[in-house]
DNA sequence: TTTCAGTTTGTTACAACATAACATATCAAT
DNA sequence: ATTGATATGTTATGTTGTAACAAACTGAAA
């Protein structure tokens, strides 16, 4: 696996590396947290591509680096950049996602491909206008919410149809 | 735990549990499938309430019925009551409910409440056609959705205001 | 600089969730 | 009787996640 992603809008991931990091770094900064080597480990594996990623996978992938690392090690890590914003749980897969809008609050709906993996994060004002009405309607106070959608992305399925007709 | 419910809308629960039931073996019989004595009384267990309830749950109960009961008897049940759209996962919690609109093919949204554990399924109309307008927009396929808030639902929060006069 | 509290990490053990693989049983149609 | 389809029994294992306590680190107050 390279560095590339098939995410559906072809992009330069560098940046999307680059970017993540330095907002993060920024950040912590801001709230007088720390980004550990470790944490920032985690975040670095996590951003190789827009995969969501297991958490026992980042482990394999981290002891090269930290050859004490246990589960114990991984999970910390995760809370950590979770509870900061910098990753997204993906409820429906038990794994995990950079997050891609970190300066803006913000609730995500998630489209996951199923043939390349892919996760894609979308801000959909209008799903989440709608949905702060419905839970006005079921005077439901919101903590927290998962969306995630699964299927085939843009890419795959220009991808498959050109399969067809070849 | 009694069969009452604190779902919001006070209900009789009796009610949902006999339209439960009687659709699903009705269902079965059109579609030539069986309802075996495990699957029901998997669908009956999880029905006792509105909660999400776990598959070890579940398997605990279930072995004063079914001694031989393991891990694999309870996920079979499982995988056919959801095949079957008898029942729901949870993919945030881990867990499953009865699905409250048998009737009619529906994508739904779920109110989880964190404090009485309660799980609420809505049609929530507007929510599914902004989404489906979403997906357009994005080229993406759907094959399954999971729309999963976490919260405090009405009941509750009316409840916690009392006990704060109070 | 010592001391202390708060935070992070190391380490062990285990809990909770889920499936693979193969054997056995059931039952209806040929 | 044989066969094929479906369902269940059984054992083992794989996957995901946490509890609990010890040790190390960090930065600021005494
Ligand atoms: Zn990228
Ligand atoms: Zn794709
Ligand atoms: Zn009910
Ligand atoms: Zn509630």
């Amino acid at each position: 696996m390279s560095i590339s992603t098939e995410l559906s809008s072809p992009h330069n991931h560098t940046n999307c590396i680059a970017t993540a990091l330095n907002t993060a770094t920024q950040l912590c900064f801001e709230r007088g947290v720390q980004l550990t080597a470790i944490r920032q480990q985690v975040l670095e594996l996590i951003w190789e591509n827009h995969h969501a990623v297991k958490a026992y996978d980042l482990l394999e992938r981290i002891k090269p680096l930290q050859s004490a690392a246990k589960p114990a090690t991984i999970y910390r890590a995760l809370d950590f950049l979770i509870a900061q914003g910098f990753i997204h749980r993906v409820e429906s897969l038990n794994a995990f996602i950079g997050c891609c809008n970190l300066k803006t609050a913000h609730e995500q709906l998630l489209l996951i491909c199923k043939q390349c993996n892919d996760v894609e994060e979308r801000p959909a004002n209008a799903v989440m206008q709608s949905l702060a009405q419905e839970f006005q309607n079921a005077g439901f106070t919101v903590h927290h919410q998962a969306i995630e959608i699964q299927g085939i992305c843009a890419t795959c399925s220009q991808l498959n149809k050109d399969e067809e007709i070849a």
